[in-house]
DNA sequence: GACGAGTTGTGAATGATATCACAGTGTGAA
DNA sequence: TTCACACTGTGATATCATTCACAACTCGTC
């Protein structure tokens, strides 16, 4: 079993290089690469992990680069596709089209990838037949038809707390193998599902604490500089 | 220097405790646990963790149950806050009121708890002066002044790529010391500064890639089976 | 052609996190 | 009042993830 934190490192990755590979070329202050090459420690520092992690990384998906010139962004770029992207593409649903499933489309639509969110659903029937973001809506019961016409085996959950559990029922039920939740509730699945939880409330309030953790460690710092 | 997961874990316990001890004590079906008092393995199975982390968690933070009847709820949860919140409340603004903006304004405004977003920022001018979702909206070049006013030290930014770091200075520059990213970019900000990345790309591909994996690791356990 | 500077690739060491397993204990039942 | 059970608290252990550190290598330079 692959670690989760490696598989979304690979992701990130891929997007920064994607940004090194592009026509103009990031004009962002990375020191060394011309766009073609780059090294372990360019890439680190634009992904903000260590050099020893992406070269790591780097041979768990078993590519390799070259002394003195670094990884061929190309290259590295398609041997990460061949390990994340499913060979003959994937299709995603989204299920609430609220202001944060509106927002997803945003973001995921421009995205070009192996994985595409091919329909959305919502129960508000102001919604339904309608083309958001590039996104067709459906009504919540066209649900599992839509699914098997896909073959969509991944789900996004955006709908208030008190009816993702019953969402991601039938997500499961149509089909789904992998959930995105962005509901702030722990979604009980059968074990064969994945599960990933977008808690923003949780996150939030991490935030705040280390936000006040880390002044606390500046001032013991500071304390033993002093000494 | 405690550990990020720690704080988030609590964060999701004191969510799920505060359902438990609701008027209408959580429907739900929880075995045991009467809604003034829970078990580990109640806790653990309601936030999706085991229940020696559960036990471990509460020892962390110095909280102490009851062989027999378990954790007082209402106790944990007090404990909870004092350990997670800032004593006199602690102060949050938001960065960009697109979809995103408005949506997390929508899930955090709601909660109750020792953290406020107090105001919210974006670049259109048409939203500025207005009141979304109980927070007010104010034009970029009030950053500072707002953020002074109200000492605020955690942002949230929801703006585009390609302006997230021009904004995290801002924010950092204004004294936030804490930063809930939801742009698909790595921040560069000073170490003393505390930056979560909620990045639904790569959270997105991580679902795709283990909606499949699981399916594979699913068929390998019946051809074992099978033998 | 030989050299040296600056990379990569990776075994080993470290560190972080979660689980195990069981002694200790308070509680309700008899 | 006593007892036994089901739970908590926690040292020890296992697992997972990251970093260290250095040999091996490659390429530009002399």
């Amino acid at each position: 079993m692959f670690a989760a934190c490696l598989v979304k490192r690979l992701s990130l990755y891929r997007r920064v290089l994607g940004a090194l590979a592009s026509p103009e070329g990031w004009a962002g202050g990375l020191g060394s690469s011309d766009g073609e090459y780059v090294f372990s420690h360019d890439l680190a520092s634009l992904a903000g992990v260590s050099a020893a992690q992406v070269r790591r990384d780097v041979m768990t998906i078993g590519y390799t680069g070259s002394p003195r010139r670094g990884y061929d962004v190309a290259g590295l770029i398609g041997r990460i596709g061949e390990f994340l992207d499913a060979p003959g593409g994937q299709s995603a649903v989204l299920v609430g089209l609220g202001h944060l499933g509106k927002a997803v489309l945003a973001y995921v639509g421009g995205r070009r990838t192996g994985l595409r969110i091919v329909a959305g659903f919502d129960v508000d029937p102001a919604k339904c037949g309608r083309v958001i973001h590039g996104c067709r809506c459906h009504g919540m019961e066209a649900l599992a038809e839509v699914i098997a016409e896909h073959g969509a085996n991944v789900g996004l959950v955006a709908v208030p707390g008190a009816e993702a559990q019953n969402v991601s029922i039938q997500l499961v039920r149509a089909g789904v193998r992998g959930l995105l939740n962005f509901a702030p509730v722990r979604l009980q699945v059968p074990e064969y599902v994945f599960v990933e939880d977008v808690d923003i409330t949780v996150s939030l309030e991490s935030v705040a604490f280390f936000a006040r953790h880390d002044a606390v460690r500046r001032q013991a710092m500071i304390k033993e500089a002093v000494r």
